[in-house]
RNA sequence: GGAGAGGUGCCUGAGUGGCCGAAAGGGCCGGUUUGCUAAACCGUUAUACGGACUUAAAUCUGUAUCGAGGGUUCGAAUCCCUCCCUCUCCGCCA
């Protein structure tokens, strides 16, 4: 959610930030900034009222306690009269609240001023490639095709379970998940990040905070008789850590990483973009999550950038990052990097892991604050990104690692893995 | 799921209708004292949204907030209702 004061300050700047998130109902600026205005006024008529009331409240315990009863009982139709005045304000004064608060949370985050311009995928700017795709043989097969050689997943048994996008690893495809996942989050926590284990399903007010309601919870699954829902990623229980927290400027920055299964309905695409593990309803992600000083955050995106960098490194996949146009990032973000590996069979570009800075974003909606040197609160901001996601990474692990007799895997899984080949 | 107890400020904990944004102690921060440390003493110690003043900060001031939401009352931390959470015992259970 935007700070309103920023809107207040320089409405002008703030619609054209939104222009460039191709964000089109600028009227909700104005919308926004009339219902403050008018809220203003409301509060003032109401607090002034209700001072009176309660003056005059103390007025009438004083003369009660002095036996004056008539002169109490004056007092009292005062009060009466003063609070029949008062209860359209205070209805009013809801109603603004709300609408205001309704309408400042449909404005997505302001981009930084290094989102490049664009509307679409291919307006993403390539800021780096780097890898070498491998040279497969001519009979080289996308990773559904060696899934099935090999039996390392059931996508029919998982389906037969539970329904498609359910995958059952089996063997030493089940290995592979564990081993990724003790890798990743091995790596996260030598680079000062706390490991968690959060709660598969969050509350309402969990998924408001990350911002996945009000507007997105047809993506989530729903539990309805307990009013909880399984989490899209590590991010809604793990940010939520920090809710209405007033943390010492000491604390920051605060570093955490786990791992979770992540649950989506996505009503999605069909065909190729959703063959074999390109696409899911149920997968395993480890992500990080940084709450830092404001004046840190950019430097903080670059170091994370740098530090999910370093795990395509060390798993020897060919990859690039983008740097998310104003159109292709998400509602929350301020700046996004995506990463993406090359899977050699298919020939694509997959994407792997989006880290981004939140700036006050979610803060505001979730009150993540701290104290700053002069004892003033201020918000934080926030920054997340998935270090990373495996089903993509094990689509490219096995396209691109296949040769005649297997799958070679890379060196600094097999410690985690106990063997080197899948055959 | 059943029975009971409870949720108060950074912490402990008092507070059963007005003088309570809240005693007391501890902690923290600031000051005095001291060669230094400790101790002692004094003071400060919430957040949000408004208003006044101001270039701004500081300050002053109003309203709200004692788990959440409703209600009773001139007046609620205090009484009533609903919900959430924690603890103890019982039941069920990995």
């Amino acid at each position: 959610m935007l700070q309103l004061q920023v809107l207040r300050q320089n409405p002008q700047w703030v619609k054209e930030k939104l222009a460039v998130k191709h964000f089109s109902d600028l009227s909700v600026v104005d919308a926004v900034l009339s219902l403050d205005e008018e809220r203003k006024k409301l509060q003032l008529d109401f607090d002034n009222n209700q001072a009176k009331v309660n003056s005059t409240s103390k007025e009438i315990g004083m003369l009660m306690g002095k036996g004056q009863k008539e002169e109490a009982e004056a007092k009292k139709q005062e009060v009466a009269a003063l609070k029949t005045m008062l209860e359209p304000i205070s209805v009013r004064l809801a109603e603004v609240e709300k609408q205001l608060q309704d309408e400042l949370v449909k404005l997505p985050n302001l981009p930084s001023d290094l989102v490049p311009a664009g509307k679409h995928a291919v307006d993403n700017l390539n800021v780096k490639e780097a890898g070498t795709k491998p040279a497969l043989a001519a009979d080289a097969v996308p990773h559904w095709d060696l899934i099935r050689k090999y039996d390392i997943i059931d996508f029919e048994t998982g389906a037969k379970i539970t329904g498609s996008g359910f995958p059952l690893y089996k063997g030493k495809g089940a290995k592979l998940q564990r081993a990724l996942i003790s890798y990743f989050l091995d790596y996260n926590t030598a680079a000062g990040y706390t490991e968690y284990l959060p709660p598969l399903m969050v509350n309402e007010m969990s998924a408001y905070s990350t911002g996945q309601l009000p507007d997105k919870e047809g993506q989530m699954y729903y539990m309805a008789a307990d009013n909880y829902y399984m989490i899209p990623t590590a991010e809604v229980p793990v940010t939520n850590i920090y809710r209405d927290a007033m943390l010492k400027e000491a604390d920051l920055p605060i570093k955490m990483t786990a791992y979770t299964p992540c649950f989506r309905r996505e009503a999605g695409s069909f065909g190729a973009d959703v063959r074999g593990l390109n696409r899911l309803h149920q997968f395993d992600k480890v992500e990080i999550v940084q709450l830092v000083h404001p004046d840190k955050s950019y430097e903080t995106l670059d170091s994370m950038v740098t530090h999910v960098e370093g795990l395509l490194q060390a798993l020897e996949l060919p990859y690039r990052i983008l740097r998310l146009c104003g159109g292709d990032m998400s509602f929350a973000s301020a700046l996004t990097y995506d990463f993406e590996v090359y899977s050699a069979a298919q020939q694509k570009w997959l994407e792997v892991s989006s880290v981004s800075n939140f700036e006050t974003f979610q803060a505001n909606r979730m009150k993540v604050r701290f104290k700053d040197e002069k004892g003033k609160p201020q918000l934080a901001h926030t920054l997340n990104g998935s270090s990373m996601a495996l089903p993509r990474i094990v689509a490219a692990l096995l396209e691109n690692n296949q040769v005649t007799d297997g799958i070679n895997m890379p060196a600094v899984l097999q410690p985690y893995l106990g063997f080197a080949k899948i055959q």
